[in-house]
DNA sequence: CGCGAACTTGACGATTTTCAAAGCGAGTGG
DNA sequence: CCACTCGCTTTGAAAATCGTCAAGTTCGCG
């Protein structure tokens, strides 16, 4: 499958358990509590799977692709079928899904204990990692948020947000960044102020091509 | 193994990486990311399953009990082993594993949109739906946290978290609790006080012989 | 009975949100 | 080609929430 940007994918459908696997592009899971505002749970880059019972129960849950990107939607049967026929996807899966706990569990230490700034910083260096190629102005990546979902993603307000990044770009430490896309000119600066950057570049947040990147922190 | 209050357990011996399923208490899944303090990721109750790579890399991660309990620990090899054989177990480890996903997902949403009072309600109504046994004068539970505990499960200042506490005391939807003990007299006004109610009830918060608890809200 | 640790509570201060107005960019139609 | 409008972003001032600090209280324990 195909994403769009700002495309929602159906979490489940007509009562079968689904799975998905990003292929590429970002997607978002989102979560919306009754009387409460959206909260974006989690940012799912390439390899990642998902499945419907990720999403809790009387909540207003969807999959949304930031960018466009490409996905692998199947039943959750025929994922087991598979894993139980060969030990290797067997093992991917529960890899995965730990590797998926570890991240939510530093998106909590995030969102519980970080000022606004560190949350930024954390955001900025995660998506360093995950997407950014070195370029001789810094390290450039894909930024397919709007400023609303960065908000509900790091628990902040637009607002505030607005203003962190203003403070960041004066500090010279992010570039002035075009529509969707953003620079970060000084890396390890950035990792400085998020307490969260050591642990992100240690969880495979370093892809194909650009283990500098990691080896900078 | 048997545990004691506060006493922590190494999540990973000598590198093997190993696997916990509590089988009562309850047990905190704690976090400390370097130049933060402390976050508590998850509380985990019976029944729930805990790897050694749940934890992020370069954090001091620790198990630590928070009442007297008991915990099944063992190697992940053994686990996959037994999962090999039997699909019941298999089956039953994903869907432990999926729902701890779940629960980190409305934890992120507690966190990262609700205030403190919603915050607070919300771990009430989790730890009465859980351990709560109703009784004449409302749903008792343990509470074995201290305050500063509970502040850094939901992202708060323990100052401020004993305010909400009187305040849910005064408005009679609280009991005066003894030492790790609390009453929740008014179940139904607590969840409405807290956006993921609803969720927690449905997400097996009801143990047994008190499904009556869940049906209530 | 007194000590110490944990909890409570008030006043103050900092950070963050809210609200409102202004700025910018892209697409549209004259 | 240019003015125009719509949506999104930026920015300022005021307000609310939450955290910090310090003093007082309770409770368990020796």
């Amino acid at each position: 499958m195909r994403t769009r940007r700002g495309q929602a994918l159906a979490l489940s459908c007509d009562g079968t358990e689904m799975a998905f696997i990003v292929r590429s592009g970002v997607l978002t899971l989102q979560v919306t509590l009754p009387d409460s505002s959206r909260q974006i749970v989690a940012m799912l880059f390439p390899g990642d799977v998902v499945r419907s019972s990720y999403a809790p129960p009387c909540a207003d849950a969807s999959l949304v692709s930031a960018g466009a990107g490409g996905v692998w939607r199947m039943r959750l049967s025929a994922l087991e079928t598979l894993a139980a026929a060969d030990p290797a996807v067997r093992r991917y899966l529960d890899t995965a899904a730990a590797s998926r706990v570890a991240r939510q569990a530093l998106h909590a230490a995030t969102l519980g204990q970080f000022d606004c700034e560190q949350r930024v910083a954390t955001l900025l260096v995660e998506l360093a990692l995950r997407t950014g190629v070195s370029s001789p102005s810094g390290v450039v990546f894909e930024f397919p948020f709007g400023r609303k979902d960065v908000a509900d993603y790091l628990g902040l307000n637009p607002d505030t947000l607005s203003r962190i990044m203003s403070r960041l770009k004066e500090a010279r430490l992010l570039g002035h960044s075009q529509r969707n896309r953003a620079v970060v000119r000084d890396l390890a600066a950035l990792a400085a102020r998020s307490p969260a950057a050591r642990s992100l570049s240690e969880m495979g947040g370093v892809h194909f091509g650009e283990a500098s990147l990691g080896t900078a922190l």
